[in-house]
DNA sequence: CAATGAACTTTACACGATGTAAAGTTGACT
DNA sequence: AGTCAACTTTACATCGTGTAAAGTTCATTG
């Protein structure tokens, strides 16, 4: 296994990541996650602060992986705002589930812990300013719904692309991802396009 | 003071409702609930088995204060499915306030608690249920979106009409409740609507 | 070749919250 | 006076997070 050669802190970002995708709503506990990486509990906390620095640090960890920067780009080369606004379901929704574990354990945190509540804000934030992006390129084609503002706009996609929707078709309704993909495109471009 | 003279079991569950409704994220404690009670945190373990039986009985007190019934009722009485609509975001959409402050505690225990899980998931049904009706009715009248089935016109309502929506909406989005009707509204109608 | 130092392990403990257990108090009704 | 129900008080078990500190291992370096 390539798994034994990692530095260590990567191998507890991995042990993170895996534990929290395939364990199913089972609360993921810092000493699940250190046995899982072949360190004691306590090397876990001399590599992160605490829970909420060790989620959050997974995410920029899932991030380089997939190269998110990379995915973001490929939406803006749309030319039509209505060709925007699919493109950006396509790859945000399709996102989604690989960031959908160390999301609902941030989620299940901002509760709670403030730094877990600041870490979700900056990314959701970075997501709502991909929603605005597609809504000024609507605006810009005169497409855009005339009974609604651009912000309004903006907030209605960034809510109905949340991972919280994601997760109530997906895992409540049993959509598939394809579905989800397909009808949520339908759907907000009937809400959102002239 | 007539909530002095109230039977202890009442006086438990209106300051439940009390602080969850006006404690600001805060984390709601069963030693909180008890002092605000004026009763001993153990009186509180002698008239609800724990945590989420407490929530749960909530939520009931919530609805039979409220006489959600009658508000269900109200909205069946519509004769186009298009006025259905309207009139069930109307009655839905306000009620969601009410039972905000409960409904996020039970939220959050249920990714740990099988009981609250339960409990949620019953009263999310109902709420489909609503959902489904309208749809249904909709379908009747042949103004149902012919790229959307039956089923998935109501979770798609269903999803934007959730808690979680709202939420987010009114929350991070900073919607007044008057915006968040009417605009949730209008989306819907032309997402759902032929 | 010893000495140093970094990266871990081991052991132990403090804290906060839920929940359990059991003995003591109070007041009404019989 | 005695009993019962509805509480209070005190104490303790359990779990998970996080802190503290001493011990081990091993590679580097003077």
């Amino acid at each position: 296994m390539s798994r034994e050669n990692l530095p260590t802190r990567t191998r507890i970002l991995e042990a993170t990541l895996k534990l929290l995708e395939d364990g199913e709503g089972s609360k993921v506990r810092m000493s699940d996650i250190a046995k899982a990486a072949n360190v004691s509990r306590q090397a876990v906390y001399l590599h992160f602060p605490g829970r909420a620095d060790l989620l959050t640090e997974t995410t920029r960890y899932v991030d380089q992986i997939n190269d998110i920067d990379a995915l973001l780009q490929e939406s803006r080369n749309a030319s039509t705002g209505r060709e925007r606004l699919v493109a950006w379901v396509d790859v945000w929704g399709n996102y989604i589930p690989k960031i959908y574990g160390v999301a609902k354990a941030l989620l299940a945190m901002k509760d709670t812990d403030d730094e877990a509540l600041t870490a979700w804000n900056d990314r959701m934030n970075a997501v709502r300013e991909g929603c605005e992006a597609v809504i000024t390129a609507l605006q810009k084609d005169g497409a855009l719904n005339p009974t609604l503002t651009e912000k309004e706009a903006t907030d209605m996609l960034w809510t109905v692309l949340s991972v919280r929707s994601w997760e109530h078709l997906r895992q409540d309704c049993g959509w598939s991802q394809e579905t989800y993909i397909e009808k949520t495109t339908i759907v907000l471009e009937r809400a959102l396009v002239a």
